[in-house]
DNA sequence: TTCGGGGTAGACAGATTGGTCTACTTGGCT
DNA sequence: AGCCAAGTAGACCAATCTGTCTACCCCGAA
């Protein structure tokens, strides 16, 4: 019975299966149940509430994304977790993030492309906060060089993936980097 | 002085730097200098507009695109100047394709989230299309088997390079995606 | 020479947009 | 008891949206 958060759970849900500009403020109201005023107390705008909706996709997403990565061994394990997740992500069976409709800071990113805009900035903040995730379990390999590389390289993998499974549909996307992944580690000794 | 291709080109450079819906007909028609009946006369809506600015977008990126490939020795130098052009578009080398903005496709299936709209499956359409001019390459390749995986490897690194550089402005990315191409070739000898 | 297709400019329609504001209610703290 | 912050419903505003329509122009083919 949060009324700040209602309108953040309806927006992310309207905005992530229609996009952003597609959605107004009255459907978003409708559809939460609240009265226009008090969203107009909590956020100043659309944009602020955006703003808010991010937020908390945000951190909705790292704490599931983290529980994987901390279910497995650190390390190499974990790495390969991350593609596990994606892959349960990808194939709906992660419930927390709702159905799979692409990644929704990479599709922000899209309707606000200039990356001077405010909430371009937080989704790459969004990102961030990700690679650093990721860069806890490389720097536990046994590698004496190249760790900033590998992370931004596995980070990489990711979006590749979160778009072919998007765009395509193509459920398998994940298993597809998880193995480029596998590949590697065999060839570069690096792991 | 095309009339029908003039609204076309004003569309895409609106769409792209501002994302679809946040662009109205009447700012296209300003921008384009044609007459709203003119434009309602070749297009029945804006969302047929839309289709045809794919059409355009997808004309003009895969020639750019193949020319890169055309140029290379073919196989695996032919792969590597794939992510040679990513460089050079992310880094704005590449006049015809405009100042760099995110795939104009993602970006278009992220408003239009759903696979059934026909707008999303003419970006996937496009996709399927680059991934056969990369296919021609890999087919190249001395490998034995295979070849299907390497292709879909080498789409999902280009995407993922793509999404790096757009939200995090990350302007190495292709050059990133390259040498794990290098990687895979020294690591398993596939190629 | 007439006729029609493609063009122009822009009024217009009806819906919707983001946002403000009035009038009223509710619930908890002092 | 009194008060104020937070809530409700929804009228209202100006702007904008997509799309239609009128009225007129120009030019090439029959």
């Amino acid at each position: 019975m949060d009324k700040r958060q209602q309108p953040i759970n309806t927006a992310f849900r309207l905005f992530y299966q229609n996009g952003i500009h597609a959605v107004g403020i009255n459907q978003i109201l409708k559809e939460s149940g609240i009265a226009k005023k008090t969203l107009y107390h909590h956020f100043t705008s659309k944009e602020q509430l955006l703003l808010a909706v991010l937020e908390y996709r945000d951190q909705v997403f790292l704490e599931w994304f983290s529980g994987y990565i901390q279910k497995a061994e650190p390390g190499l394990p974990a790495l390969e977790a991350i593609f596990d997740a994606l892959d349960d992500w990808f194939n709906n069976r992660a419930e927390e993030l709702m159905d799979f409709q692409g990644c929704f800071f990479i599709n922000t990113c899209a309707e606000f492309g200039d990356i001077s805009h405010q909430a371009h900035q937080r989704c790459a903040q969004h990102k961030k906060r990700i690679e650093e995730l990721v860069r806890e379990q490389v720097d536990r390999l046994p590698m004496t060089s190249g760790h900033q590389e590998l992370t931004e390289t596995i980070c990489q993998l990711k979006e590749g993936a979160i778009v072919q499974a998007h765009i395509q549909g193509d459920l398998g996307a994940a298993k597809r980097s998880r193995r480029l992944l596998k590949a590697l580690q065999v060839s570069l000794d690096i792991m």
